[in-house]
Order: structure tokens, then C-alpha cells, then sequence
DNA sequence: TCTGGGGTCCTCGGGCCC
DNA sequence: TCTGGGGCCCGAGGACCC
């Protein structure tokens, strides 16, 4: 292991409600709620304020209004995030070339590798210097980490929270971590934590005390060596740049489960049709085709076949999907379905007729497919969002505009603002930028033709005008 | 008003081949 | 010819992460 505390861990602070806050001046402060609106949906981030109710990620959203009724509850943007995503990672990639992004908030960073810092005191300099640089550029709060492992440095960052800096000094790290809950540890969620506490560990001091043959014998080989290292703050993991994709999946949950099985087999094939345009959108192709079935009672099964070669073509990953589903008994219902792709090449090996077949599928999609995107949110192009779409029940026969809470608007008279609610008929929108103070409300009908989806403005640096076109 | 979506990695059993 | 074992792939499921 490396002696001096130069790998670096960022953690932006409640990422997703955060850059909403500073995109809506009116919200700063307040709780605020980001997740799936459906009824099904779950927390994906939340501000520190809406923390206070007890609030937290992956609660059913049901469960969090109970908690803070007057939160302000958003769907996710991830266009948005991911701009601000790609410039903070910008930042980190000054600082080293060696930056191992983990999702869209967090990433680690070699400062070694990249000659930014050698000992404590440059690795402090650097962190302190990053954290304003993202304050400046993005207007966001970030946490940081440093520590001479990739496992350290992530506790670092951890306790860092919110907006902070923690530096685990090399030496002190078994006495750091002894006390704390096996919990804290890479790998160790519920299941992991309870197979321990039967086996009467529950620090962190605990596993090393009991030693590596009891933890293999308690959680096999793998699991339970990596663990005993980590207990002895041993971790050699590398920071690794770029990492290959190994699969790639959509899947979508139902507001209500579905029962009938003609219906069933046509979500398969939207989801078989979906992947596939991911997976073509990445110049990715496939071997093992994978259908994922969750049923009423939230058991789930996953039925997958390898084909001869790697395909991107829709109709086989259809084909492939439809025979899946065939041996998966639907009875009672579904609340999930999903299609993935696995065993990936980063080329095509298609022949002549499957080009074929994807021209002839591409048309047929274009000429009857989409019904579900709507006109709103669809045309903009900006955030041509994928995973956060919440599935229409029964799709609406007059496609009327969607204005779903939280997105950007602009108002020919108004200006600038974003959508608070809608429903019967009616959008209410609140004007404010990221640069104005907190703004009027005002509703209008939903079909008015002076309203119409904008891009999410910068959060830092030229400010538009409110009111007017500037 | 229970429990998202997109991933990764590991384990285990079975089949196949040498 | 029978049996055993190792290595590999495949398929299913589980745990975990953000």
C-alpha cells in the first residue's frame, strides 16, 4: 500500500436535489425530493432539509410524503446532472489522468499518478483548491476524501459530509476503523451485515479479531478474504480510467401489475426495442439475451440464452425475448419487466440480412412506435431521458402535452421558469433562474400555446433575464 | 398507499470435453 | 470401457452499489 494519502474521493453533496435547489432559487432551504412520482416510485436523492424528516434515498416516495407532506417533490433530470456531471469530472481530469468515475456524483482520483500531490500536505492543498474550483464552476458543494486507498479514502469522504474535507492520516487507519460498524465496509449491506452479527461480529475490529479462515468460513472465499482484508484497512484496488460496459439493460416498473399476457408480451417487446437502441447507440453488440420478471409478490427470476454470436439487431434480441418469456409463468401478475444484453463486443458481426431486418424494424418503429414519449418533453432532445420515464399506464388516446414537475419552461410574456404542478386541465408555473431571486407563481392552461419546454440555464455565469427575451 | 433503474461481481449446479 | 477430476461455459439467483 501506497505511505502517503493521495487517493482522492469525491462525493457531491445530495447531488440530484442540490443542483435543483440551484436551479430554483425558490427551493434553497427548503426539503426538497427527488424520485419517481409514480405510484411505485422510490427516493433517489433528497436535500439535507428534507434529511431532517427522516427522508432518505431508496424510500418508497409514499413513505417520504408521509414524512415531509410540503417538500417539494421533483423528477429526476438527468440531462441536467450529467452537464454538471461532465464538468466536475472535467476538473477532477486536471488533477490526474487517473479518474474512475463511479456514477455521475462520485469518482476517485489518483493524485499520485497525476503528480498533483505526493505527501499530506500537497494532497490537502489539492482537495482544499478542487473544492472551490467545483463551488466556482458548478455552484454545487462537493465532499472529499483522501487517503492512501480507494476504501479509505470513500470513509473519508463519508465523514466529510456535507461540504467538508477529511484527510485519514496513514498509520491511524486500523484504530479508525475498529470501532465502526461492519457496514461502512465496500460489500457489506443488509444481508452481509446480518450473516456477521449471527456470527457475533458487528465492528469492524470484530472481523479482524476473528480472523480470515472463520470470515471464509462464514462468507465464503472471495467475500469473506476481501472483507478480512479490508478489516486490516488493506486495499490495493487501483484507480481505474476506463472500464469496459459488460452489460446493458432496460427495465420498467408498472404503476399497476399487469396481468394480461398479450400485454406482457408486448412490453417485452417495447423493452427488447429500447434495448436494443441503447445498445446500438453505444456501437455495442451482444451474445446473452436476458428477460427479467418481477411478479406481484416482488420475486423475481431472470431467464437468459446465449446466441451463437454477438447481435444488435432488434428483432433477434425480440425474438429472443419473446422465447424467454415462454417459460416464465405470469399468473397473478407482473409489477417489472425488463430486457438486457450481456456477453458484449465493441463491434458487429451482422450479416447481410439481419441489416435487412433492422432497416425493415426501424420502419416499422418509426411508423407505429413512440406513442408512450408524448410531445412535451420528447422533442427537446436535451435530457432524451431513458431510465427516469415513468410508464403511462394506458396511453392517452388525445396526446396531450405533458408538463411534468420540476422541468424547465419558457413563456413568451413570462420567461423563464419551471413546471410546479399540473393536472385538470391546468400547469402552474413558478419564474425564477438560477441567477434570480425567488420567483412568482402563475397557472395557466395546459394548452396554452404561449408556454413551451425549455433547456435546463446554467447554474453559474450568464444569467438571463427573467422576464423578456434578453 | 412498500420496495426504481442501471449496473457489477460472486456462487453454485449442470453439462461438456479432455 | 468405466470412473474421476479439472477446466470452462452456461444459466439462475443473490448481494451490493449509486
Amino acid at each position: 500500500m501506497r505511505t502517503a494519502p493521495t487517493i482522492l474521493h469525491l462525493d457531491m453533496d445530495a447531488f440530484f436535489a442540490s443542483a435543483e435547489q440551484a436551479a430554483k432559487p425558490s427551493l434553497r432551504g427548503k426539503a426538497v425530493v427527488v424520485g419517481g412520482l409514480g405510484p411505485r416510485g422510490v427516493v433517489a436523492t433528497c436535500s439535507y432539509e428534507a434529511r431532517v424528516f427522516g427522508v432518505h434515498s431508496a424510500m418508497p416516495m409514499a413513505q417520504a410524503r408521509r414524512l415531509a407532506p410540503n417538500a417539494a417533490y421533483l423528477v429526476p433530470r438527468f440531462g441536467l446532472y450529467r452537464e454538471i456531471s461532465e464538468q466536475v469530472m472535467g476538473l477532477l481530469r486536471e488533477l490526474s489522468p487517473l479518474v474512475e468515475p463511479l456514477s455521475l456524483d462520485e469518482a476517485f482520483v489518483d493524485l499520485e499518478a497525476g503528480r498533483t500531490a505526493w505527501d499530506e500536505a500537497s494532497a490537502r492543498l489539492t482537495a482544499g483548491k478542487l473544492r472551490a474550483d467545483i463551488r466556482a464552476v458548478t455552484g454545487l458543494t462537493g465532499s472529499v476524501g483522501l487517503a492512501a486507498s480507494k476504501m479509505l479514502a470513500k470513509i473519508a469522504s463519508e465523514q466529510a459530509k456535507p461540504d467538508g474535507l477529511v484527510l485519514i492520516e496513514p498509520g491511524t487507519e486500523r484504530a479508525l476503523l475498529a470501532p465502526m460498524s461492519v457496514r461502512i465496509l465496500p460489500g457489506v449491506g443488509p444481508a452481509t451485515g446480518d450473516h456477521l452479527r449471527r456470527g457475533g461480529i458487528s465492528t469492524v475490529g470484530e472481523i479482524a479479531e476473528a480472523g480470515e479462515d472463520e470470515l471464509v468460513r462464514l462468507l465464503g472465499k472471495a467475500h469473506g478474504g476481501s472483507l478480512y482484508a479490508m478489516a486490516l484497512a488493506r486495499d490495493e484496488r487501483p484507480v481505474v480510467a476506463e472500464r469496459d460496459t459488460k452489460s446493458v439493460s432496460v427495465e420498467d416498473t408498472y404503476d399497476v401489475d399487469i396481468h394480461d399476457r398479450v400485454r406482457v408480451r408486448t412490453e417485452v417487446q417495447r423493452l427488447a426495442d429500447r434495448c436494443v437502441q441503447r445498445l446500438r447507440g453505444a456501437h455495442l453488440s451482444g451474445r446473452t439475451i436476458v428477460l427479467k420478471v418481477r411478479r406481484y409478490d416482488f420475486s423475481t427470476l431472470t431467464r437468459s440464452e446465449t446466441l451463437r454470436g454477438p447481435t444488435d439487431d432488434a428483432a433477434v434480441v425480440r425474438e429472443a425475448a419473446a422465447r424467454l418469456l415462454e417459460s416464465v409463468d405470469t399468473t397473478g401478475g407482473v409489477r417489472l419487466l425488463g430486457v438486457g444484453v450481456s456477453g458484449l463486443a465493441d463491434y458487429t458481426q451482422e450479416d447481410l440480412f439481419a441489416q435487412a431486418r433492422v432497416a425493415a424494424a426501424e420502419e416499422l418503429q418509426q411508423a407505429g412506435g413512440a406513442a408512450g414519449a408524448g410531445a412535451g418533453a420528447g422533442s427537446s432532445g436535451a435530457g432524451q431521458e431513458e431510465a427516469a420515464e415513468v410508464v403511462a399506464e394506458e396511453p392517452e388516446p388525445v396526446v396531450e402535452r405533458q408538463w411534468r414537475a420540476g422541468h424547465d419552461v419558457r413563456h413568451a410574456e413570462f420567461g423563464h421558469g419551471w413546471v410546479q404542478g399540473s393536472g385538470l386541465g391546468r400547469v402552474t408555473v413558478r419564474f425564477e433562474t438560477p441567477g434570480s431571486g425567488p420567483g412568482r407563481v402563475r397557472t395557466f392552461r395546459s394548452d396554452d400555446s404561449a408556454l413551451e419546454v425549455a433547456e435546463p440555464l446554467p447554474l453559474v455565469g450568464r444569467v438571463p433575464a427573467v422576464r423578456g427575451e434578453g
